[in-house]
This record gives structure tokens, sequence and C-alpha cells, in this order.
DNA sequence: CTGTTAGCGCATTCAG
DNA sequence: CTGAATGCGCTAACAG
């Protein structure tokens, strides 16, 4: 392995100006530049990161944070978006460090990675809203941004869609077909979307008149075995309820299931939403009608925050993208 | 930030025997050791990864690289597989690089992670049979290991199931089914698994007595678009075939989806069999009989060959592990 | 435009 | 059991 010393022998230079070269400092005259990459070439030559890192205290590496990582099989929303992460922030040179936590495990603390200079920063991937992590974070001055959250500890970047204004969407539009009588199946409530979108289900129920029936509400975990058992729950009522809302799209896969096992046909008997538009939505049986969310803009405005944060910069505090109604055939207007 | 240096100057010590109690040495006289700890604990030290890595050439990293990125969303498996390996790898005290390829891109340049010693070692999921990379790096001496998926370029490490077994019992399944005219549909065939499994349709179509029939072949790239087009494109055979055996699970689910459009019912009129058993396989409308690939056992085996590789030791070359049909109501006895 | 002198924070010798 | 010297490969600040 080549260091620069041996590039610097080679090129008949001091190791100084291959350091410049390689740095693409402007001070350089062209021949000498010229010079040095070519021994670089011919040796193979490789800046070592460690070192590099030692001196300027940046590692260009950041940290991905995820929720446990049972939870992750459950939100391939999350991995989509994970990836969608990689390609913005590799594209400004950095590299992506995954990590899922796993509660009262030192290795996986979070905040270890930046104390060690494993990364420069973190990305958190909806926390739990009072997850004592983030205040550590906060107290600690390391730059990090919540994708998907927010936290108690008021003043933190973050970036995610209008959840209120989505679900309000999804209702009206149940509405508009019809619908009077609205079930709700919430997302894991230690999350701040979930509690946000199960709000403005009870605020939006209120402004178009309809009354609220805590037995037209389940709580699953946004997995889709907590959809098929709310689903089964919600259709017992009576009257039964028209249609259901599900926090996520992958709560309605579940539902689909039941709802075949149980002979209740959708749209026919019930109709149903999703939220986040996975790439399978369009393709269940009947597709799944949902809301977009723009998976590459939330990454890319996540990539900048961090990056902003990195260098220091107190830029946007928040950035709050809208989502898209996908309307295909899980609904019917009914009455 | 805390040096070793201001734990040493605080627990009255040299920094050297700050190194030794952070290293566990064993050569540290109890009492001393606890002064110490109390100078760390007090001062939140944390020891610097680069500075570390710099002296012992270890970063403690394992790059993960993923085939390109659109082709990450048509696989979720494999996410399922990254988060598998970030669990087995971060018990042993490892962190994860994810990267995935993009042709052309010296950022993404594999090969580049390891010369600038930013990991220690390459996991490689899925590459393409002839994929030039691998050969590199097998001669620039980089510690990797593939995981489904090997190499022309012979003798690299390497995790898989045994695809060949897996395709045969499904094949001799829908066989003692009654089924005599059994289509196929294959991956993407740059990869060998791809091959790998469409080599034993053929081959196991000879044992059982069933002549070849090249239209009743058709080749996706493993995503549910293609699969739904395969579907459409066998379905309309004629004789039309029984049963049609799917390369892997998404494909099978754009199979469901187009089946409902052509009003063609599963399984009634056709059977079908996916490949991995991705979570969501269960869930479908029918449930889909598929080949179970144990995840977590590819992971904790690469995780170990890895970090054999990486400690320059010569254990087993491969792991074949085997894959288990999982029955559920996707095909149906007939004749 | 180029080279020299310092250290980044730690671990690896080797002495005591 | 502990400490002192040395260097990992690189960049920053200053000279020339």
């Amino acid at each position: 392995m080549a260091s620069q010393q041996d590039v610097a022998a080679r090129a008949h230079v001091s190791f100084m100006t291959v350091s410049r070269v390689v740095n693409n400092h402007p001070n350089v005259k062209k021949e000498t530049r010229e010079r040095v990459l070519a021994a670089i070439r011919e040796l193979a030559y490789y800046p070592d990161a460690s070192a590099r890192a030692l001196n300027t205290r940046k590692t260009e590496n950041i940290g991905v944070i995820f929720p446990r990582k049972e939870y992750v099989f459950s939100r391939p929303f999350f991995i989509e978006l994970c990836i969608e992460l990689e390609d913005s922030l590799s594209r400004r040179g950095y590299h992506l460090f995954l990590g899922s936590t796993r509660t009262g495990d030192e290795y996986r603390d979070p905040t270890r990675l930046v104390k060690e200079r494993k990364v420069d920063g973190l990305i958190l991937i909806a926390p739990a809203v009072s997850d004592p992590e983030i205040e550590r974070l906060a107290e600690a001055n390391v730059p990090f941004v919540i994708v998907h959250g927010s936290s108690d500890a008021a003043d933190c970047a973050y970036v995610d869609t209008d959840n209120a204004a989505g679900t309000a969407v999804i209702l009206r539009y149940l509405f508009e077909l019809g619908h009077r009588r609205i079930g709700f199946v919430c997302g894991n409530m230690s999350e701040i979307n979930a509690r946000v979108r199960y709000e403005s289900y009870g605020s939006e129920l209120k402004v178009m008149g309809i009354p609220f029936e805590s037995d037209l509400v389940c709580t699953g975990d946004w997995s889709i075995e907590s959809g098929y058992e709310a689903f089964r729950t919600l259709v017992r009522r009576e009257p039964r309820p028209t249609a259901i809302v599900f926090s996520n799209d992958q709560m309605a896969l579940g539902a689909i299931r039941a709802a075949y096992e149980s002979k209740v046909r959708i749209p026919e008997d019930i109709s149903i939403t999703g939220y986040d538009d996975i790439k399978y939505a369009a393709f269940t049986v009947p597709a799944l009608t949902t809301m977009r969310q723009p998976l590459d803009e939330v990454a890319s405005a996540a990539a900048e925050l961090i990056l902003d944060r990195i260098a220091g910069g107190e830029g946007a505090r928040g950035v709050v993208l809208s989502p898209e109604l996908k309307v295909r055939s899980s609904c019917r207007r009914i009455g």
C-alpha cells in the first residue's frame, strides 16, 4: 500500500505537494500536478481515510439510525427511504453507516457513533417521540436530523411530510364518496406520525360533522399482522363501518387478507385506504388507494439538512413536504 | 472532547495506562484500573476511532454492497438480509457501511472503500456473475464474501442456499400434484441464482420425463412488473400451462395481480409458486406457496466468513444452506 | 508555487 | 505492573 511519501519520492516532490494535488489545492504548477497524478496512478495510491479524518476531524460518514430491527421488517417504506438517502449522500461524497437501535446495548448507542468519530452526524428515522436519546444528542451538540418524526425536546432539525393534511385529504375523499361511518387504525403510538394521523382523524371528523366513536378505532403497530387483526375487529362493529382508514399500507395489506378470509369484499362491502404508497400498493387486489410520500424529496432534503448542520449551519429547522392522494380501486361511492 | 491525555492527567497515570484500560489489557493493577475508569466516566471520554484505526489498520467496519439502487426496490428480500447482517455484525462490535453500486461512478467503487481503509472487508449481495469488480477485489487481496451468488473467478468465499435443490423441490411438488405443463419465469439472468434456478427447472423436467418447451419460459428481472408481464404472456399459451414457477416472490405478486385482471383464478385455473418467502407471502390472496430461505442463518454465516477472512483465515470457502418448502394456497391438485 | 515543521489520538515497541 | 519514546498517514500553518 503506497503512501503519500512513496508518491512524493516517485514524483520527486515533497509529500506536501502530493497532499495538495490530492485535495485539489489551486497552488500547484500544472506540470508538477501531472507528474504527481502520474505517480499516484502508477503506485495505485489511495489516501487513507483514517489519517485524514484524524486531522480534519471529518469522516464524511453519516449514520442512519432505524428503530429496532423487528420493526424494520414491517416498514419497507423506511428501507426505501434509506436507499434514497444513500443515493443522495453518496453523490456528495458521503458514506452511510447503517444502524438500528437495540435498547440497552452499548454497542448500538448512536451517540457513541459520533463521540468515537465514526460519523459526522446522524439521521434518525422515525424515533419514538419521547426517545431520551434525542435529548442526549441535542445536549451533546451532535449534528442530527430526524426524518419522519420530531421530538418533545423542541428545536431539532427534521424532515417530514404533512401528516395531518394527508390524513385530512383521505377523510375528505371518503366523505365525498358518501362515507359517514369511517374506522381508523393507528400505527405505533410512540411515534409522532402515528399520533398526528390519529389526531387529524379526530379533528377532521369534527369538521365533517361526524361524531367520534372510539369503537371505530384500533391501535396497530404498522405491521401486516396488526392490520389483519384490526380489520377483523372493526368489521364486526354494528353497524359496520363503510370505510376504514389505515395509517400505513402494510396494515392495509393485512386488511385485504382478513377481508378475503371473512368473505367481505373490498370495495363492494367496505372501502379501505393506506398511507405511504409503497411499491406494492399498485399491485394489490384491489389496488390500494393511498397517500404518496415523496421519498426522494424527503431524502434529499434530509441530506441537505444534515450536511448543513455538520457545517455548523443553522439554516432551515424543519422541512415539511406534501403527500399526494393516489386514487386506485379500494374505495367506492356509496349511499 | 477529552483525549487519553486528559484522562491520564486526571487519573495521575501515563496515557499508556489509559490505553491499556481501554483495550482491556490484563497488566493493570485493579485499583489503577478503577481510577482510570472513573476518570473516563467523569470526562466522558470516548476513544477516537480514526486514531485507533490509523494504528491498528483495522476499522471494524464492513461494507455491504448492493446491486444498483433501482434493483433494491424490487428485492425486499435483500433488505431483510441486510438488516440481519447488521444485527449479526453489530453483536461482534462491527459497524456496517451501506453502499450500492452505480456503474462508472468512482465514488461508489467498492474497492475504493477498502483501499481508503474505510472498511476492513466487503459483503457483496447478489453480484452479477461476470462482474469485473469481483476479480479486481480478489486480485487486490481484499477480504470479501459473496452472499447469494458466486463468481466465475473461482475461489471466493460465499454463502448461499441450495437453489438447484430448492427449485427441484418445487417442481417435484407440482409434479406430485399432477401438473405436467409447468411454466417458468426467470429472474435477472446476469445473476448466478437466476441461472441456477432456471437450469434446475430444465434438468428436473427431464428427470420427471416432461419435455422442455421454450414457449413456457419467460425471463423477468425479479420485479413485480416483470412478473406481471410474464404471467400475461404465459397464460395465453395454448394449451395453457397448469402451473407457473416464479423465480422469486415479487414476480409471483405481479402474477397475482395479472391473474385478477385477466379473470384467471389462482389456484383454480392455474397454480403458481414463488421463491424467498418474503414477509408478505403469507398474506397474499391466495397465500403463496414458496421456498423459505433462512435469512438469519445466511446472515450469520456471512458474518462469520467475512470476519474469518479479515483475520486472514482460510476457513470454509463456501456455505450452502437448505431452503424449505412452505406450502400455502397457491397450488392445487389436478388431473 | 513548494517545502518544513508540527501535531491529530492512539498503540506498539521496549525499558524500567 | 507502568512509563517513555516512536510513528501510523495525513493536513495546517507557516516559511521560503
